[in-house]
DNA sequence: TTGTATGCGTTATCAG
DNA sequence: CTGATAACGCATACAA
């Protein structure tokens, strides 16, 4: 059966009031009885009926995050992240993968709004505007990850990709390299944009001719980042670098590039961005822009909490420091 | 304000018990009236309660999920199946990551249990028999993933791992290699057993040699792998084939294969276990055994299901069949 | 077909 | 310091 407030109150010959008193620690007993009421639930293995509680107080210490997909390392860690300050500030995380899924996007919200979360963290798709406006609307406290939406008082937590690709290309000018291409990821992306934006302005400082610099988009896999580094590598045989929208895009232009009997850095050099594992591991290990996902998601959590205690009514938004991890495939 | 039932009672000039009847579909009412207060609730943008809901119901709708590791993408499809089973049924998941920690595993558990989920999909780790006990004790219908224990009579879904090695040695063996190495995983894991004893019984069957089939163990890391791998093939040169206990070990045997200035699959064969992504990616593309990861979830779900509806009270276990991805690295 | 009364397990607000 | 009482939002049982 279940063990119940009631339960606990008859053994101790108190009220359930008092025992609830006891566990939460909220004062107002002696403490002799706290500690036998304490000593009572523990021996009848008390567990709390968070159902029951949140209703009553209308506290779930529930936070929601929305994924778009967590088979990515990528955002694997920023949940680690997540997490671990959710933990540590006694909320537990309700974890819902969208796949980039606006239907399923919209579900997820209600089944948030459904378990009364007091907040929710989001890695929206790249179209959900009217999704974030109705979540401002609810005034739900929420901070976005790896996006922002111009015009809207919504706090966000991001990697500086405009100074992430300054260091690239500073990198790879300081290497001598004067053609470098851009490989860059989908074109629906806002990301995408930052970067390409970043990318061009970075070489406009460094003195280079853009004209020398050309840049392709691929659909963001594997597959269409080997086929696009074709095309390019064929186009421009001059080239001796090539700057990519991330990791495994950097995967698909090793491939592209061994199957066109170039060397990498020898023939051509290649610099990814996000430094998931597995870039140790391929060969050559590969230069990369390294973005502090755990750290991410405990900055969102944070300010996430920030919100939730209504500490700052000020959108806030913060820009997360890379870093150029230097391998061998420069 | 919070639309609740009561207020759209109100408009709607009936009971709440009445909306009640009508949202959740549960008959009893004229079709005037519900349509009416379908009506109602939409425009209001009514969205359940389900916390009071699940209070006096006892029905949560949730079920708990404990996985060790996130950024495995091994987990990852699996939580995909799983998630998408549960959606079909109405149910929503509590993800929550273990970190192969056993004392975050009972605070887990506890959640589940404090949040009321209806079930658990567990994959626990090496030493977790006490948790199983108690979910027994606790009589929570509850399923395995990945791992089963003896002496319980708790139903589980794992991949055929005896059959995976055998399809993977018979392959070998068919390339003509008798003497195959094996790079087991960590010591303490049980499927590093079932897939050790696989391997040796598998290398019988196929009337090699065991004595020139020798075996090591690494900590289940890419580094210790390629260390690992490094000794293998220096205290043994005449290998030519190294089956591994997973992908990722096979990619710290590719190092190491290399570094000894040896080629794959000419000089030493390689065979993975899992199929991972990234087989496809390395360079050459990994042979390996396949694990129906996606599928897995989802059986393991319908099992729980099952418990869950007390249809079979018989503990039933589940091998799901594996096959092999035959690329370029044997 | 609809309404009334009751309780799920907890916490909040009083009063003692 | 402790107890009595009500209320959170909903669903169940029964009455009308």
């Amino acid at each position: 059966m279940k063990v119940t407030l009631k339960e606990i109150a008859r053994r101790a010959g108190v009220t359930a009031n008092t025992v609830s008193r006891a566990l939460n620690n909220r004062g107002g007993i002696s403490e002799a009885t706290q500690k036998r009421i304490l000593q009572i639930a523990r021996e009848m293995n008390y567990i709390p009926d968070r159902i029951a509680s949140s209703l009553r107080s209308k506290k779930s210490n529930l936070v929601g995050v929305m994924v778009p997909d967590i088979s990515n390392p990528y955002y694997a860690d920023i949940i680690r992240g997540i997490e671990d300050g959710a933990f540590e500030n006694g909320f537990q995380i309700l974890l819902s993968i969208s796949q980039e899924d606006q239907t399923r996007e919209w579900n997820i919200i209600d089944q948030f709004r459904s378990l009364r979360v007091e907040g929710v963290l989001l890695m929206p798709s790249y179209e959900s505007r009217e999704l974030i406006q109705t979540i401002a609307d609810l005034s739900i406290p929420c901070v976005l990850i790896n996006r922002r939406y111009m015009g809207y008082e919504i706090p966000f937590v991001m990697p500086d990709n405009v100074n992430g690709i300054r260091q690239a290309v500073s990198h790879l000018v300081g290497k001598g390299h004067e053609r470098i291409g851009f490989l860059n990821g989908h074109p629906g992306s806002m990301t995408s944009q930052i970067r390409y934006n970043a990318f061009t302005e970075s070489i406009r400082e460094s003195g280079l001719e853009l004209a020398q610099c050309p840049s392709v988009m691929c659909a963001g896999s594997y597959a269409s980042a080997c086929e696009k580094t074709k095309e390019l590598i064929q186009n421009h045989s001059s080239l001796t670098a090539i700057m990519c929208f991330s990791d495994l895009l950097a995967f698909g232009a090793y491939k592209a590039i061994r199957e066109n009997d170039l060397s990498i850095p020898d023939d051509i050099a290649v610099v990814g961005f996000d430094d998931i594992e597995l870039s140790t591991i391929v060969s050559p290990p590969l230069t990369t822009v390294q973005i502090p996902r755990y750290n991410m998601g405990r900055a969102a959590m944070k300010q996430l909490l920030k919100s939730m205690n209504k500490e700052s009514s000020l959108s806030s938004g913060e820009y997360m420091e890379t870093k150029l991890i230097v391998r061998n495939s420069t």
